[in-house]
RNA sequence: GGGCGUUUAGCUCAGUUGGUUAGAGCGGCUCGUUUACACCGAGUAGGUCGGGGGUUCGAAUCCCUCAACGCCCACCA
């Protein structure tokens, strides 16, 4: 036998970075080389705060699995690779590592310029080391676009989109509470909010001894700033003093004035059915602040806590002090004066920053904002009229325009969630970011890139919330504002994918941005993929100590085992568990793969591509293979249109190792010829096109082997012709197997081998001249070598066997028969019995409608008649 | 408080519209080195599909209910 240019084992680390050399250098992954119809994806970018884990490992295989797919249908794919600079996260990051390198306040030390300097060199770093990861990965992505959310282009589309924005009349500037995080200073959005639960103490107090209602609170600092209870309007016990403003002194600078005012909100039964108007420090209490407002009865707002988290002077005799001494002297206060009457533990959700980790601090500030309601000019709609539309009639009742989200169920999350969505705080007070496109001199307010003409412009220093520009994408990496070729060609783009935990943070944003800018949705299927946990269930993080570096799995199993053993056994929205069984069944399988190639190619001559109409089956298995492989070539097509990776891929697998390695190779063994050849490798090189999107490198590898001159990168998809299905083979083959299967259990008695057991029979049938139409299913038989087995013992066996066989020869099919009839009679009978005692029920028959019992006659006279033939067929046995 | 998900073999999970005898991988056990592969091959054991009820000729699949676990959202002060 010829031996291919293949050791034994495959080695990915040999041959993979030069396969991705190869693949980079033949400019393949620029869909400008293809002339298909262009297929999008935009890789999400992932964040340089640090390296790639396990989960950008799934994603970048998810993705390019997808893109090579397609890819192999003839389209022009287009994957934009990018990073995220990750305002926030960025700069707590480099900001922790700095202090704990002892730089005690590193804003203050290296002021703006100096930190975001420290900032890029890290960013840039992790950048660098990022993008290599993707490489590793063997993500297909067109480098020429290679976009970042913070380099310049993308910083033309922030300044473009927040302006059109502010002209539209959407982003406004407001005063009121936002989130607060004191540890990073600054503001941070509803969705950067962790809620964590702890114990704290509820307090039940009165602001003075003659003050007419007792109120609750865990926050007792805060009431230094109160200026109203609100009761519910219809509460018997507060109704009358509705309306009423009372003077206290709490010890705050100035007395407190107490407006009783009425709230719908407010629950009579929690409590003491009371609640302290706190308007600077709580949302809900800012909101009835504003209502009060609306109506006409305006109630005061005092901030008693400042940015630093200390009391403002507001706060009199306890400016200065934290607010745990501040609450501590508080209560103290009240105990002595005799103004406590309950103090109780309770357990309490806070919002916790999610970057910073400290508890949020309501805080009124005048920030920007973008209104969610607002009817944007000329379209006649709000931004949530626009999300809500994106993924339910189509933009405009228009179904071309409509996001599917897989699975389904996140449609509704997302509904929910838009519906609810308050309008989103824009600014920042951190660095790292894009500046907001904004110029103040004295009360004149400017917004655009640059200055103004005229002196004394002053930038706003603030910077924007990360998913701003995140949020554009789509279609900032073609290119936006500029009308460029790749914005029309490429938008809105064909697919997405993205983990459920930022189907909030980033789907909705890229669905807004898009929906409102382009007047078209980002993409038209979002495919929303699980966590990855370890094999205990838990999260894989840094500080729980688990976590794995895709490229150390990379260096030992290679690209390739580590792909399938991520994609292989999950589902669309579901968490999979990931541990190293699993990549040892993926090294397994890409290594099987390699001996198949290896043994087909040692046994045939390839001197071109085996087309369809080459082949021509001789023999049982012939049909067989050729048959199954036909169900399996629509199959897996299928599977990946509807993005069920694993599905594709389990299938694939059952077929390449269970079927084709399995019976085939083995039966190619004593069934040589042209057709068997012919069969070999049409089958094999198809294969390698179905794996190679989920296994690029050893599938590109292989090829080689094959055809040299081609990339299989840019192979044609094979599809099955239709009427190559041969169920009669099937079937056949099937009952070849179970007669194997039955000859097989007799090897213990003989002591050998089983396959040699088999071809041993298969000897043994055609010397005896059988005409046993099963085992000629097997193909002619050759004389076969034994190894080292002594004859003699081989003798006795094959003796003993083809006496065995002889024996059973009649036996075996009429025992599967009965088995089957028997089977088949039973149920039928069972079948019966239900009908009739259905049809005799007359509670039954009256209810039912008269079709269904005549039906369920006809059913029943078929089903005794069948049984009728069974028994007969029994009996003649 | 609201919502969602999960529960199938020892473990990790599939199971697409209800339809023969519920599957895979890993692990277990038995056997086997045979020229593609020991990163292998053959065989085998193992399941009341979380519990209960219902619809149906037929339910892992649809409906109701209970339970356990997990997740998301929500500032009842």
């Amino acid at each position: 036998m010829e031996k291919p240019d293949m050791p034994k084992a495959y080695e990915a680390k040999d041959y993979e970075d030069a396969i991705y050399a190869s693949w980079e250098q033949s400019g393949f992954f620029n869909p400008d080389t293809q002339d298909g119809d262009p297929y999008v994806i935009m890789m999400p970018p992932p964040n340089v705060t640090g390296i790639l884990h396990l989960g950008h490992a799934l994603e970048n295989t998810l993705m390019d699995t997808m893109a090579r797919f397609q890819r192999l249908r003839g389209k022009s794919v287009l994957l934009v690779p990018g990073t995220d600079h990750a305002a926030i996260a960025t700069q707590a990051k480099v900001e922790k590592m700095l202090i704990d390198e002892g730089h005690e306040n590193p804003r203050e030390e290296f002021g703006r310029d100096g930190l975001v300097e420290k900032i890029r060199v890290f960013a840039d770093e992790s950048m660098a080391t990022i993008l290599g990861q993707i490489r590793k990965m063997g993500t297909s992505c067109d480098w020429s676009r290679l976009a970042y959310t913070f380099d310049e282009p993308r910083n033309k589309a922030v300044n473009e989109l927040f302006t059109r924005m502010y002209n539209d009349g959407l982003i406004y500037r407001g005063y009121r509470v936002v989130n607060w995080s004191v540890k990073g200073q600054s503001t941070q959005s509803d969705d950067e909010i962790e809620h964590v639960e702890r114990e704290a103490k509820l307090y039940t107090f009165k602001y003075s001894k003659d003050f007419p209602i007792t109120i609750a609170t865990t926050r007792p600092e805060t009431k230094l700033g109160d200026t109203a209870v609100a009761v519910h309007p219809t509460d018997e016990r507060y109704k009358s003093f509705i309306g009423q403003t009372f003077t206290v002194d709490v010890g705050a600078k100035n007395p407190l004035e107490i407006k009783i005012i009425a709230d719908e909100e407010v629950d009579p039964a929690f409590g003491t059915g009371a609640l302290g108007v706190t308007p600077a420090h709580s949302q809900i209490d800012f909101l009835m602040y504003e209502k009060q407002k609306a109506q006409g009865n305006p109630i005061e707002i005092i901030p008693v806590i400042g940015k630093d988290g200390n009391m403002t002077e507001e706060a009199g005799s306890y400016a200065g002090m934290s607010v745990e001494d501040a609450r501590a002297k508080f209560v103290e206060w009240l105990s002595s004066e005799g103004l406590l009457e309950k103090e109780e533990e309770i357990m309490q959700n806070v919002g916790t920053s999610d970057r910073y980790g400290d508890v949020i601090e309501a805080l009124p500030m005048t920030q920007w904002w973008l209104d969610m309601n607002k009817e944007i000019p000329g379209r006649g709609k709000s931004l949530r009229l626009l999300m809500r539309e994106a993924v339910t009639t189509g933009l405009n009742g228009d179904q071309s325009q409509k996001v599917t989200i897989t699975p389904d169920r996140f449609t509704k999350l997302y509904l929910d969630r838009v519906d609810s969505l308050r309008d989103w705080c824009l600014s920042r007070q951190i660095w790292w970011g894009h500046q907001i496109p904004v110029w103040y001199k004295g009360d004149e307010v400017f917004v655009g890139t640059e200055a103004p003409e005229g002196d004394g412009w002053q930038r706003d220093p603030d910077t924007l919330d990360t998913w701003f520009s995140s949020g554009s994408w789509t279609f900032s990496t073609l290119g936006w504002p500029d009308k460029t070729k790749d914005l029309e060609k490429f938008h809105p783009t064909a697919w997405m994918q993205m983990g459920y935990e930022i189907l909030y943070l980033w789907l909705m944003r890229m669905i807004l941005m898009s929906t409102y800018s382009q007047e078209e949705i980002p993409f038209k299927d979002a495919y929303i993929h699980g966590m990855l946990r370890d094999k205990d269930g838990k999260k894989f993080s840094k500080s729980a100590g688990n976590g794995i570096d895709p490229i150390d799995v990379i260096q030992e199993v290679g690209a390739d085992a580590l792909r399938i053993s991520l994609l292989l056994g999950i589902s669309p929205g579901n968490d999979s568990r990931f541990y190293p069984e699993k990549l040892e069944g993926g090294r397994n399988f890409v290594n099987k793969l390699w001996n198949i190639s290896r043994f087909v190619l040692g046994q045939v001559e390839v001197v071109g591509h085996v087309a369809e109409t080459d082949l021509s089956p001789q023999t049982l298995a012939d049909r067989w293979i050729l048959s199954r492989f036909h169900t399996l070539q629509s199959e897996v097509t299928d599977h990946l249109e509807a993005f069920e990776f694993s599905q594709a891929g389990e299938k694939l697998r059952n077929f390449t190792w269970g079927e084709f390695a399995d019976w085939y190779l083995e039966i190619a063994k004593v069934q040589d010829g042209k057709s068997t050849q012919d069969i070999l490798l049409y089958i094999l090189e198809r294969l390698l096109t179905y794996w190679h999107p989920f296994m690029p490198f050893v599938t590109e590898q292989i090829w080689k082997q094959i055809d040299p001159e081609t990339m299989l990168m840019i192979h044609e998809w094979p599809m099955a012709a239709q009427d190559h299905l041969d169920k009669e083979a099937e079937a056949e083959f099937e009952k070849t197997q179970e007669i194997i299967a039955a000859i097989r259990n007799l090897r213990s008695e003989y002591n050998v081998a089983p396959k040699t057991l088999v071809n041993v029979v298969l000897t043994g049938v055609e010397s005896l001249d059988s005409q046993r139409d099963v085992m000629c299913g097997l193909g002619r038989v050759q004389t076969l070598t034994f190894g080292s087995k002594p004859e003699g013992e081989i003798a006795t066996a094959v003796v003993g066997v083809i006496q065995v066989h002889v024996s059973l020869e009649g036996l075996v099919d009429k025992k599967v028969e009965a088995v089957r009839l028997t089977r088949e009679r039973d149920m039928t009978a069972a079948y019966c019995t239900s009908l009739t005692e259905k049809l005799a029920n007359d509670t039954f028959t009256s209810k039912a409608p008269e079709k269904i019992v005549n039906t369920m006659k006809q059913n029943l006279d078929e089903a005794k008649a069948k049984l009728t033939l069974l028994e007969d067929q029994l009996n003649a046995l």
